[in-house]
DNA sequence: TACTCGTGGAA
DNA sequence: TTTCCAAGAGT
């Protein structure tokens, strides 16, 4: 009887190694980590899914000042949302964002404290809200992260394939079983910051790791090897048309996306599959014929997503005297003629730039 | 279960 | 140039 009795009370030597090096060595100045509320550990929690930290940080930051809590972000347009979340990446992510706010707001403005009713709302899973309550609640919940997966993986020798069913299985055992019933939030930031700084995915640095005295896969040099990769297959390409429609004063023609699939909620030029025609697009428009001052065909590029090739095909429809200027920056930028302010992206500007000036040099 | 959803950095 | 993948969740 002592002996499950004494596992389940005391720290054991995981969690108790990881803390102390935590107190010494672990991140202790990001932006969420100030004033941990609900608010700012869900929000960040969800920018930082898939989302590596440094990329999330500035997004993070002009989110916070511009929607404070949740009833500010309840009170805003999923436009304004999806306008500071572009070039985030997984927009689904900012419309259960928005949508999630409005129930919060709607019941009062307090966050659920139980893994079952966080799990319920739109975008929190089983991590994200073991994280949720760990980080913002210190309550003793378990997150399986990517962090955690490699850590947990290779301290026990794991080694099935990162994404099958059992493989989750077994890692979420070892996540509960060593979640410490004190110090759950420093404890949850402790094994993600192990994974992000020390026993990463190539290169990891063992030598000085609170964990190697046991750790399986060290012992059997097989660190690089695990977790195993996934097999992927070849990604697919997808072909589409763009349409460039500008008309006076340079102004772009838009359509938004319905909300769902890629960009989805987002403003991007009109696209179309491969045999979509030019008297199509202009019909669906309302654009005469009598309008159109030029119409002109760019070189194909191809934007390689993760999961496949898109084959772009642009094409550039003018209808008055001004060309459209076409925003040099960074990322491909457009505008909703509804509002003053540019809403929601497309692909990078590069590509398409670098194919009209072909055309328009 | 397997597929979908994005972007930027690194190799 | 291409591939991989990072604080996962929804369907």
């Amino acid at each position: 009887m002592g002996i499950r009795t004494a596992a389940v009370n005391s720290p054991d030597w995981f969690a108790g190694k990881l803390l102390a090096w935590f107190d010494r060595h672990g991140r202790k100045g990001l932006p969420w980590q100030r004033n941990p509320n609900a608010y700012r550990v869900w929000v960040s929690e969800i920018m930082l899914q898939q989302t590596q930290v440094q990329a999330v940080i500035p997004y993070f930051e002009r989110f916070m000042a511009r929607f404070p809590d949740v009833q500010a972000l309840a009170a805003a347009q999923l436009d304004e949302v999806l306008h500071l979340w572009s070039g985030l990446g997984y927009y689904a992510r900012a419309r259960n964002l928005h949508r999630t706010a409005k129930l919060i707001a709607a019941a009062g403005g307090a966050f659920p404290t139980s893994q079952a009713g966080l799990e319920a709302l739109p975008g929190v899973g089983r991590s994200t809200a073991g994280a949720i309550l760990a980080l913002a609640m210190d309550q003793p919940t378990a997150i399986l992260d990517g962090n955690a997966k490699r850590v947990l993986a290779r301290f026990h020798g794991v080694d099935g394939p990162s994404n099958a069913a059992a493989t989750l299985r077994t890692l979420w055992a070892h996540a509960e079983a060593h979640t410490p019933q004190t110090r759950a939030a420093a404890y949850t930031q402790a094994i993600m910051d192990l994974g992000a700084t020390l026993c990463t995915r190539r290169g990891p640095g063992c030598s000085a790791c609170p964990l190697a005295e046991r750790c399986m896969a060290l012992a059997a040099n097989r660190v690089a090897e695990i977790p195993s990769r996934p097999q992927r297959g070849a990604k697919p390409v997808r072909k589409a048309r763009m349409y460039v429609i500008s008309a006076p004063p340079g102004a772009c023609l838009l359509e938004r996306r319905p909300n769902f699939g890629v960009w989805g909620g987002l403003w991007s030029p009109p696209q179309r599959n491969a045999d979509c025609s030019w008297e199509a697009v202009c019909a669906e428009f309302g654009i005469r014929a009598a309008t159109v001052a030029e119409r002109r065909t760019a070189p194909a590029f191809r934007h390689s997503f993760t999961h496949f090739h898109l084959d772009i095909e642009p094409h550039y429809l003018r209808l008055a005297e001004q060309p459209t200027a076409i925003g040099d920056g960074d990322r491909f930028i457009w505008y909703n003629l509804d509002r003053p302010q540019p809403v929601g992206l497309s692909v990078p500007a590069g590509a398409l730039l670098a194919s009209l000036k072909e055309v328009f040099a």
